[in-house]
DNA sequence: CACTGAGCCTGCTAGC
DNA sequence: TGCTAGCAGGCTCAGT
């Protein structure tokens, strides 16, 4: 047993969240929108479940992108026959637009999963070294029902501070979790949940229902100040996170916790930051600023 | 209902 | 230097 020695620190790799992929939504819709598919290619067919490869590829081709647009963490892209095709990057997901000739961004050739031609001879590249992102392509009926199985968008109107507060009163589950649960509010990540938490100096194992209208208030400000504020920085790029043109994202260096260096201190008030396990997932805080009680 | 753990995957790294 | 065990994690599903 080992389970004295302090545990390894692995750098922590960031996964697109609503930043991330609104940032690629807008970066491919310029040259996207309007384009036709010439040709579809599946190297790993897993991909595209549940549909089979080649019943993904005959249904694809010939379609026309009619509009790209960010619901949750999946990139939608509509099609002018009407059906609906969804991307999730999951963690290591890249969908690269590349022109034509060149490689898309040099990504390695063995992590290339699913391809597309464009009828300007540009490609669509999709790669995922970790296999976990997925293509999915749905009818119209099939995406409104995944679109109302995620709660409201947080840079939505109707995500105000009051809505936030109802909806944290009605349970009693633990808040880090719950915000990463995309039918509670869609969108939020790891990065974002612990930056969010840390800004509002809320503990992440603290039960929703007992949170304060004021604090509630807090919270909702920071959710949208972080997520917005990495929008405008184009997402944060740790190791694998690019946009549609393969450039990385600067919001990085707008972090306080997440991703934060053993020996880290809080910037607020100096104390050494702590990482824990928080629903099987690693979690920064500040054990002075942000306290169970 | 709230929560836990397995499974999907492979790149990376600590530790030998 | 070279090898390998184990960690990283969004999401789904099964089990308590």
């Amino acid at each position: 047993m080992s389970a004295l020695r302090p545990p390894p620190h692995h750098e922590s790799t960031e996964m697109p969240e609503l930043p991330e992929v609104e940032t690629v939504c807008r970066t491919l819709r310029t040259p996207l929108v309007g384009r036709s598919l010439r040709t579809a290619l599946v190297t790993w067919p897993r991909t595209v479940e549940p549909l089979p490869a080649d019943t993904f590829v005959d249904r694809v081709t010939g379609e026309t992108v009619a509009s790209i647009s960010r619901r949750a963490k999946l990139i939608v892209t509509q099609l002018s026959s009407g059906a609906i095709l969804t991307t999730h990057l999951r963690m290591t997901g890249k969908l690269l637009y590349s022109v034509a000739g060149g490689n898309g961004a040099s990504e390695p050739e063995r992590h290339l999963r699913v391809a597309f031609q464009l009828d300007n001879g540009d490609d669509l590249e999709f790669y995922d070294a970790r296999k976990f992102g997925r293509m999915r392509l749905l009818s119209p009926d099939e995406w409104q029902a995944v679109s109302d199985s995620f709660g409201p968008e947080p840079l939505s109107p109707e995500f105000t501070a009051e809505v936030l507060y109802d909806r944290l009163q009605r349970t009693t589950r633990q808040l880090k979790p719950l915000l990463l649960d995309q039918a509670f509010v869609a969108g939020i990540g790891n990065i974002y949940a612990d930056e969010s938490l840390y800004l509002a100096r809320i503990h992440p194992l603290k039960p929703a229902s007992s949170i304060s209208r004021r604090k509630a208030g807090d919270l909702h400000g920071h959710i949208v100040a972080t997520l917005s504020r990495a929008i405008d920085n184009a997402g944060t790029t740790l190791r694998d996170y690019r946009s549609g043109l393969g450039e990385i994202g600067t919001n990085r260096a707008s972090l306080n916790v997440y991703g934060a260096a053993p020996g880290t201190v809080c910037k607020r008030c100096g104390t050494r930051l702590k990482r824990l396990v928080v629903g099987q997932r690693g979690t920064t805080i500040c054990p002075r600023c942000q306290r169970i009680r």
